[in-house]
DNA sequence: ATCAAAATTTGGACAATGTCCATAATTTTG
DNA sequence: CAAAATTATGGACATTGTCCAAATTTTGAT
């Protein structure tokens, strides 16, 4: 699997680093995850990463169009390797949790916007907000921010 | 206008202050603006407020309903006296210009997910990325610094 | 109008997230 | 392998926002 990442940074023209396959791996394996978290587990496979490395290789990621990154309020940037879909985002107001979720109408509904503005649009980013199932129960008053500990995808 | 302002904040149990005052009238004259230009605003106004006041204020208007918050991406967050109508926003991804556009296809459509994981949803956020009229024509004389457009050493 | 309780405001410290910059190290090119 | 290009590093710095305890203002009841 790290082979395919290499092959995916030369098609992009960009220099093969340990760091960059590291962080590949890293998205692929936690979806929504903080450049801090990230950084987390990047040194346990690196033994050390620069905080810089790391947000230059996820900006520079993003860019290219091999990750996606989203911003919901009240958390830092979250990254994940589902891109190209337009699919969208559940978000908890309580715990911060995020969900997938389809594109509700088809492929890319939303960037019909009714009026453009003369905007060249080329993303919609639909973010859900709600409550989680287990914050409904639970009617916790409890926290606001702090990403919480994520399992990585099986 | 601001007798209006005290009548709201009666009606939502809140004590009427000159700081509320002077920011409820300052994001109804001014759309989609941040917290530190709603205190430069507010203190020609009031002579002096607290930065912890303005968002303290903000922050409990959106939490009652009075206010609107957005947060896109680079950007902090933004307020707006636009509350209810469920409407969207454009961003431009160079210079950040921000455009209100009405919901597309009708009241609240956005609230349907494909799939809500059991989420109860309350509100869905919809923001269409793109470049603005003006940093079309200009290119990209003002972009930000990417790992790409970063400087080798000299 | 006056007073005490409740609510709000203030300022300074602090936290979180992210960028800038110069230099060092690594990777790619030839 | 050496030169050139690219990338990584770390430390300073900027921005945005919150915490906290003391001071002030507002409210509600005499
Ligand atoms: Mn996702
Ligand atoms: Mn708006
Ligand atoms: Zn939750
Ligand atoms: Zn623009």
């Amino acid at each position: 699997m790290i082979d395919t990442f290499e092959t995916q940074l030369r098609e992009h023209g960009l220099s093969v680093t340990a760091q960059r396959l590291t962080l590949l791996q890293t998205i692929s394996d936690y979806p929504h995850i903080t450049a801090d978290q990230a950084t987390e587990i990047a040194r346990k496979q690196l033994g050390s990463i620069s905080r810089q490395s790391v947000y230059d290789t996820l900006n520079m990621l993003v860019e290219k169009g091999l990750a996606r990154r989203i911003q919901p309020f009240n958390s830092p940037a979250l990254f994940e390797d589902r891109v190209g879909d337009n699919h969208h985002h559940l978000v908890c107001r309580n715990c911060g949790a995020v969900e997938d979720v389809d594109c509700a109408v088809g492929y890319r509904p939303c960037l019909q916007a009714s009026d453009d503005n003369n905007f060249v649009i080329d993303e919609a980013e639909v973010t859900y907000w709600g409550l989680c199932p287990k914050c409904q129960s639970k009617n916790s008053k409890s926290r606001k921010s702090t990403p919480q500990t994520r399992k990585a995808k099986s």
